[in-house]
DNA sequence: AAGGCGTGGTA
DNA sequence: TTACCAAGCCT
């Protein structure tokens, strides 16, 4: 393997023929389209954000149209995409465009960055994706990439270091519209070639140039982050209290929610933890979306 | 700064 | 079946 291995410039061609042709990748997709998908694609595997993330664009295609909405419109629509809060973020976040930045997605970090639900991954993304900005954009796919063809580990650590930027940054052409093209192929490889558990480096294109592949791919021996429990946690309870209150018309009392889960006290704590965060409200007739 | 936060698919 | 994984963010 060659020090100075154009690797963007690899993958990146290899980009060009195998890219997967979602729906927000297609030319004419707005700024807030992209925003929406990035967030919905947020822990969230894409084939299931495709279907929801054109509902949303048809029914909101500005900041201003969600914005004019009850947030409990946008958790409705959020179907089960899971981790609900962040629909409650990007309603936020769409109040905020509309009030603050006339309707347009900002095009700075750092005005990114300040919209909630917006953190370091998204507002590259964004930056580079919709605005078409030179900026490293590191999720767990890059991250898992440049761990391996770079430094030659089974994988990245566990999450998103300034580490990680600057190396990332470091493999970007100068170029802003072919760095942004770099990104989007880093990831997309990640997530088709160079995946966690099988990853196929027979069909890698960074194969001659992998310090990884050169030890004998080695795959990691632990989990790539924290496991989760899930089964009987508070999330899951919330889970299905969410789900009932989804598909409800009308408030559900609360007795009608204990069917839900047989433990009083998990039940309860879960409820009153769906209220605290603006998911739930409580009114005459019953819990609801706000 | 470690842990909480949904949901469904795959091996 | 259980365990891991999937374009992170927030506190």
């Amino acid at each position: 393997m060659s020090q100075s291995a154009p690797i963007a410039r690899l993958v990146s061609d290899w980009f060009a023929a195998n890219a997967r042709d979602l729906p927000w990748r297609e030319p004419g997709t707005t700024a807030w389209g992209v925003l929406v998908s990035e967030v919905m694609s947020q822990q969230t595997p894409v084939r299931r954000v495709e279907p929801v993330w054109r509902e949303w664009m048809e029914r909101w295609p500005t900041p201003a149209d969600l914005a004019a909405e009850p947030t409990g419109e946008a958790i409705r629509a959020w179907g089960r995409l899971g981790y609900p809060r962040r629909a409650l973020r990007l309603h936020a976040a769409a109040v905020a465009v509309a009030g603050d930045h006339d309707n347009v997605v900002p095009d700075t970090i750092a005005a990114l960055e300040a919209l909630p639900g917006i953190g370091t991954y998204t507002a590259r993304a964004v930056a580079a994706f919709a605005h078409r900005q030179r900026h490293p954009v590191v999720d767990t796919n890059v991250r898992r990439v440049v761990a391996r063809a770079v430094a030659g580990n089974p994988d990245a650590g566990m999450a998103t270091t300034a580490a990680d930027l600057r190396a990332t940054e470091t493999l970007l052409p100068d170029d802003a519209e072919a760095a942004a093209v770099a990104s989007a192929a880093l990831m997309e490889l990640g997530a088709l070639i160079c995946t966690a558990r099988a990853p196929v480096c027979a069909r890698c294109p960074l194969a001659d140039d992998c310090a990884w592949h050169a030890k004998g791919e080695a795959l990691p021996e632990g989990p790539s982050r924290k496991p989760q429990k899930y089964t009987g946690t508070d999330r899951h309870v919330r889970g299905l209290i969410m789900a009932v209150l989804r598909e409800a018309d009308d408030p559900v009392a609360r007795v009608a929610l204990d069917t839900v889960w047989h433990e009083p006290d998990r039940r309860e704590r879960a409820l009153t933890g769906l209220v605290a965060d603006g998911l739930v409200v409580e009114g005459a007739g019953g819990f609801r979306l706000p």
